[in-house]
DNA sequence: GAAACTCTGTGAACGAGAACTCAATCACGG
DNA sequence: CCGTGATTGAGTTCTCGTTCACAGAGTTTC
């Protein structure tokens, strides 16, 4: 399923969507207005309207959006009604925390694969998975893996991220501070922790 | 320091242009023009321009930006030129792997004071820092703390935030998947790694 | 010291996305 | 089966941010 041009804005407010109607409570109604749905997640109704229209008429006049059927069909659009499997790159600070934290699987993603470089961390076992050396990452394509998220030093990022290009990885969520250099195919999403936390200070009163 | 009107895209990119500084190589010039700033980050060159614009007269026509001048300045614009602390609501995977990293420093924040519910937790010595119980909270304006960041449940952060913002702090990191609700002279900077995750397969090629 | 060259700063054009508005649509009740 | 009320979908306007283009300031060269 490909649409002809939805703003990057939209797909992603799709997963926060799709969170609120989660946790809509379930009494009675089977349907939820635009309006309903921009209340609970701080959006205006507008929005949500114009967001789900890119995707064919979801919803009915007069009554709403099914909620069944609109969670159902985010899902579709956003490709995650099978589970996704992800590879995590480096097993440290950072990549530990992510692999322990349980809450992707509302999206229907799961880290079931850890590389390392570390050569005293490589054979351990986290959560029933087997950590490998970074050589493994050729055999990506093969096992079906196409997300990968990266949590090591920066220095080495663009080296990585060639490697899991080349075994055919098409979406990254780099932590690293680098730019990520990827072919057009690929899609980079950045996290960039030190730099949100870096803009606080510009926002407070002078002189605190 | 306060300017007319500046872009939030703007301020978001003045931490990078800083770490674009830093690494970029001191080769005997003192100066580096707009393009090669761009160069470096992967913009523009009218961007860097314009971004640097709107904070007066920087850079010397015909020969470009004096690279310690253009530091010191933009950590003044933010407010980045003595340290500031900043404290860390829960010490859990997250938390912990926060606490760890020692990159903020680049951008003088320091995180100096945590806070838990875990009464297992409260008292435990991690670098140097003390956690606390999340009643001390009151006492960080006391402290001269007004940076906080948010790696506790969704379920607990709107209360963990009101006694956030009644204890003085201005600009909250918040890692929770909840929308905070804060006063308008409270800055709320959002990361939320499972809807970055779950726009991934989106942008995948059909059937991967 | 003048001419040629380089690079900044900025007003103006352009584009993307958000908000507004309203006609078309559907459920429902009489 | 038609009128009423509610709510969507989309065309339009508005706002914000990026890109462009060029005048003007500074530097170097001869
Ligand atoms: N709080 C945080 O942890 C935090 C905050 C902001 C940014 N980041 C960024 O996230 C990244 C990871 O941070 P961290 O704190 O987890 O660092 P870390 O040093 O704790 O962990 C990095 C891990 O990656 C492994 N590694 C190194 N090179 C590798 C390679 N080529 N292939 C596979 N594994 C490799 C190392 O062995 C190590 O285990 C860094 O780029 C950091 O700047 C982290
Ligand atoms: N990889 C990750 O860890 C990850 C990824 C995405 C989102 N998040 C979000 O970040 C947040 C933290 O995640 P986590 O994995 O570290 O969770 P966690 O359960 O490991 O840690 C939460 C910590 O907060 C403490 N806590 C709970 N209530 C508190 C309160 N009222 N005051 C102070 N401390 C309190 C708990 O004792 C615990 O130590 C969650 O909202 C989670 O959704 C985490």
């Amino acid at each position: 399923m490909r649409y002809h041009k939805v703003p990057d804005e939209t797909i992603r407010r799709l997963p926060v969507y799709l969170r609120g109607l989660c946790s809509f409570p379930n009494n009675g109604s089977h349907s939820i207005s635009s309006q309903q749905l921009a209340d609970i997640l701080h959006v205006k109704s507008p929005q949500v309207r114009k967001d789900l229209s890119y995707f064919g008429d979801i919803g009915t006049p007069g009554v709403g959006y099914d909620i069944q059927k609109l969670t159902k069909h985010i899902r579709a659009i956003l490709q995650l009604n099978n589970v996704h499997c992800a590879a995590l790159v480096g097993y440290g600070n950072l990549g530990a925390a992510l692999l322990k934290y349980t809450g992707f699987g509302t999206f229907c993603i799961e880290i079931n694969t850890v590389f390392e470089k570390d050569p005293r961390k490589i054979g351990r076992v986290v959560r029933n998975i087997k950590i490998e050396e970074v050589s493994k990452i050729s055999s990506l394509s093969k096992r079906g893996i196409s997300i990968a998220i990266l949590a090591i030093p920066a220095a080495e990022s663009q080296d990585v991220t060639d490697k899991l290009v080349n075994a055919g990885v098409g979406g990254i969520l780099n932590f690293t501070s680098s730019y990520l250099s990827v072919p057009a195919n690929v899609k980079v999403i950045n996290i960039d922790i030190g730099v949100s936390l870096a803009c606080l200070p510009y926002y407070l009163p002078v002189g605190a």
